[in-house]
DNA sequence: GGTAATTTTGAAAACGGTTTCAAATATTTG
DNA sequence: CAAATATTTGAAACCGTTTTCAAAATTACC
């Protein structure tokens, strides 16, 4: 247990200063060849490691950005972690989580010990917390979002094409000669949920089809409420053929409730997810989806942010949506 | 973008001095009530978040305790972090997150990082980096692992019954009348993989079975490595019942490959497999597999690491792991 | 060789907290 | 009421780094 070497022991074991030790760290100026040599053959010497936290304070930036998630648990955040990590990559700064779990107190909590820490920049994703204190926030420290809509930030979230994504999937149905498509919605309060949604509307009006308010359950984005949307839907009695679902997760337990009635998919009903997650290429039989790549969207989010940091601005780009034609849907049966 | 209030601002403000604005801040020494009233105001009102990089530095304790671990992505790797943070909370100390991607230098980097950030702690998520240098850092600060083995550090290592486990789930086969076992193994140099196999092994012979080398093909715990060990598989030609994977992704892959071969799952062949990942309660069919908690394994990571920081023993205990009937095993057909 | 321009260096202050120590104030006690 | 004790307080040092500033050493020039 013996105590970290610091800049000091350093500086006297090279026979310099501290500060010339410091010089020859950061590179801030030139050192004699001969001094930054012996300097580095002390730093060798006693594997120093310089103190990030004493630099941050004395520099003022703590080069960490923090990241308020909901869930660490959750494929479709690990995969938009992924991302960030991707995105801040070599930039120098470091990502730092939080999860505020869905619930406001936690998010609250979790967001004070982030700024706490001093953050450098922050990104958002999803969540509940008030527009309010986002601006706020924003006029501290950058600020990107990701999955959510902040009021007046507009330019800091990333917004993703859902309307034309599920406009194609359903469009796509359609095509394969479908006519009664279920919709399983997502929380209405997510702008998400309505732009799929409004997607789906659109689709089905502009091919003449009139839209069934019975064939629309409503969801909150788990594999449970998915099931449980499916069970409503059939004790509805009504007539359908596909099923659209506002996200993957959701998909997956329509896809177990559909199997545990003994209706196959994709020969008795078609089934089309949104998201395509990681896990959605590995689902029997693979599910056709929209990709949203959230890959993809974390390493925009990441990149803005370090614009916003280099006093750019952030330069979101739009994500496109793909529809991903895998095997649960098929031709509707003559 | 005004500058964040300062302990100095606060003291000026309450007409005290710094020394007690601090105490009031950590509660370390009695304060007058009406003094106290006073600096609580002024943190009310100039919104004072004392800055947690400074007391780091004063302290010489970070309360932050580094997670290395491998992928941000990954379903396992997701229930162990957030079984981690449920260990931590409370505690006053954070987790932050560093990936090694499977890959040394990255490992190497993310490692180097937390140290420099002088985390008070570190957990161990799998990973390659050598016993020799945990040991070392071990010397320094606390260490617990996780999903791996520190030769000479037992103690600091979390262990799951393997073996046992597998053993269960094979015995389970073989209750259901199965007498051709196929294995899917994991990496070789992966403890956790020979144990699996050995319990594999174990249930067969002490089931009088014969062990086929031919029906044991090794994967490397992903989902694509599952369906390419089922090909090889089905290419030997040899006759086989069931599957036993050793995880549920490989165990996800294998469910697919059956599926493109039109071998029906249960009614073909039986597969089990090792984690109880979140999704294999939403496969179709639900799997059959063999628990080991994740959830559980951060919190008693989280919960060791806490009890070395208070210098008591890690205390970890061994995790059990439990074989949870789904409906991807039936009876073999007569 | 002496002066001017340049490079290289170290002392000291700063970052924002906590803590030690001794002084000042308040409370008991005889 | 004085002395002894207990409580409350602020000045100053410290944590480990960076940076400013001016001094010292080196190099260039006439």
């Amino acid at each position: 247990m013996s105590k970290q070497p610091t800049v000091s022991d350093i500086a006297r074991l090279a026979h310099v200063s501290p500060s010339t030790v410091s010089r020859v760290l950061t590179g801030s100026s030139r050192v004699h060849p001969a001094k930054s040599a012996a300097v580095r053959a002390a730093i060798e010497q006693l594997n120093f490691r310089p103190n990030l936290t004493a630099r941050a304070l004395s520099l003022g930036k703590s080069m960490v950005i923090g990241i308020l998630t909901q869930s660490m648990m959750s494929q479709f955040y690990g995969e938009l972690a992924q991302g960030i990590e991707e995105g801040l990559a070599g930039s120098g700064y470091q990502g730092v989580f939080a999860s505020g779990h869905w619930e406001s107190l936690d998010e609250q909590a979790a967001l004070d010990i982030l700024l706490a820490r001093q953050v450098d920049g922050l990104i958002v994703l999803g969540g509940y917390h008030p527009d309010i204190d986002l601006r706020a926030i924003n006029k501290q420290i950058p600020l990107i979002a990701v999955g959510r809509h902040i009021e007046g930030l507009e330019e800091h979230c990333i917004r993703v094409e859902n309307a034309s994504g599920s406009f194609q999937a359903v469009r796509h149905l359609i095509d394969l000669g479908h006519r009664r498509i279920a919709h399983i919605s997502g929380i209405p309060s997510h702008l998400d949920a309505c732009e799929r949604q409004r997607g789906y509307t659109e689709a089905l009006t502009s091919a003449g089809l009139a839209v069934d308010e019975r064939l629309i359950v409503e969801g909150n984005f788990t594999e449970q409420s998915g099931l449980l949307a499916l069970e409503t839907l059939l004790a509805r009695g009504s007539h359908f053929t596909a099923i659209f679902a506002a996200n993957d997760q959701m998909a997956y337990g329509i896809r177990l409730g559909l199997y545990r009635r003994g209706l196959r998919v994709p020969d008795d009903i078609s089934l089309v997810g949104f998201d395509d997650l990681l896990g959605s290429v590995y689902t029997t039989p693979p599910l056709t989806t929209v990709r949203q790549s959230m890959l993809e969207q974390g390493r925009q989010a990441a990149c803005g942010l370090l614009r916003l940091l280099a006093n750019e601005p952030p330069a979101l780009p739009s994500i496109t949506t793909e529809l991903v034609i895998r095997e649960t849907t098929a031709r509707v049966r003559g």
